[in-house]
DNA sequence: GAGTGGTCTAGACCACGTT
DNA sequence: ACGTGGTCTAGACCACTCC
């Protein structure tokens, strides 16, 4: 029995074996889907999800071409710290640090970007590892969006996991990056003499509005985040 | 006409106002079908894709649950350092620092991990960007998996855009993490006192074969990966 | 106009794991 | 045993875009 996956195999192996280069179409839907004797949807499955990993691309008439810049990408999971200590063994802990409502203006512009004068909930906390500083969360959260914030007890609940719950968005971005810690960096992880922190940022929209951005600073020299593969064979 | 995303959509509403909250079971396809007056396949592609997100997890005969710990992931694209440059409308440049055959031994184990005895090639090369260095790249090759890559003249074409052509792979295993540099590295990419690296190691697998393990330092202070989202409404 | 991908349908069989 | 998801089929209609 041929699946959709046998094809997608196929079509991996012979790309990457030189049959269609860079640039080079592909047969259509119809074409694999006879030469391997299946029905067009099987076919039509396979290469869809080597066009999702970005192996090739599909226009409407034009046909399915290999792509010309070969980028990998991979699948980066971004856990839930909490979950992320305890799926180490270690003891996780939480502390509030500071809690403020402000006036959306000038300092959220890059960051949350709120309506103009729609109140911002500033907050930062500190998550534990067995005792131990792990990561520093500053965010921000547009109350004309999220309006229920304002009422939340932050120093029960971290506000990363009130808002998985709570909130729904429909679209974000990261950024990862190193950066030369902050002096409030320094001290609140508690960092060696010169070592970086490992910086993800998140902006969280629903829809057009705002809902959150984040600065999430772990120090650098004990965090690593891996990821699994994304392309397969 | 009620299409999969609609499906889609209005289970992540669903789940997100709280009608199924972490943990419960959300209807079976084929009630979905019923409800939203589709086809089973239909509604097998909209809950498919929200599993994919690690939004709900499913399971034969047991149903599918919404996901407990909802952590986040993000599709990270990992381009040759070339196209991000050129894309960026900055010239490129590249330079081969290094190159050496070594037989596969301690120095290599946790990152090319190559049969015992079996040669290694190790490569050190520069990216420049308008004629500042951009990305430091250090790379070992297994020329027991990859034999041509002893014959290629590394001056002239880099190893990423060599292999990306040549060599077929089957799995891939990224890590970022922010560091402080090595004296090489601070040499190397010029940086600034107190100026960390992001580095991106990736191991790359064909079957059960290491193919190549590169370290790619960057500048911190000037470089950001972004990525786009992966979950969506 | 015609060929390509995008999607849906109604049905089917099977694998799997819970009961 | 039986209900669930996993996948395939053969056909269909449409949207898009190149010619």
């Amino acid at each position: 029995m041929t699946g959709y996956r046998d094809i997608k195999e196929a079509v991996l192996r012979r790309i990457h074996a030189g049959e269609w280069p860079p640039g080079a179409l592909i047969p259509s839907e119809a074409d694999l889907a006879a030469e391997y004797g299946t029905a067009r949807g099987t076919a039509n499955r396979a290469i869809r999800e080597l066009a999702e990993t970005g192996l090739v691309e599909r226009r409407r008439r034009a046909g399915t071409r290999v792509t010309h810049r070969a980028g990998r990408s991979a699948l980066v999971a971004i856990p839930i710290v909490r979950a992320e200590i305890e799926a180490a063994g270690r003891r996780y802990g939480y502390a509030l640090l500071d809690r403020r409502i402000e006036p959306g203006d000038q300092r959220h512009i890059g960051r949350l970007d709120p309506q103009a004068g729609a109140p911002v909930l500033a907050l930062t906390c500190l998550h534990l590892a067995d005792g131990e500083p792990h990561q520093l969360e500053d965010r921000l959260i547009g109350l004309d969006v999220v309006p229920d914030a304002r009422d939340v007890d932050f120093t029960a609940t971290s506000p990363n996991e009130w808002l998985v719950r709570a909130v729904p968005y429909s679209r974000s971005e990261h950024i990862f990056s190193a950066a030369t810690p902050t002096e409030d960096d320094r001290g609140r992880l508690r960092l060696r003499p010169d070592e970086p922190v490992f910086l993800i940022e998140r902006r969280t929209w629903l829809g057009a509005k705002p809902v959150t951005w984040v600065r999430l600073a772990h120090p650098g020299a004990r965090y690593r985040m891996a990821s699994r593969d994304h392309d397969a064979a």
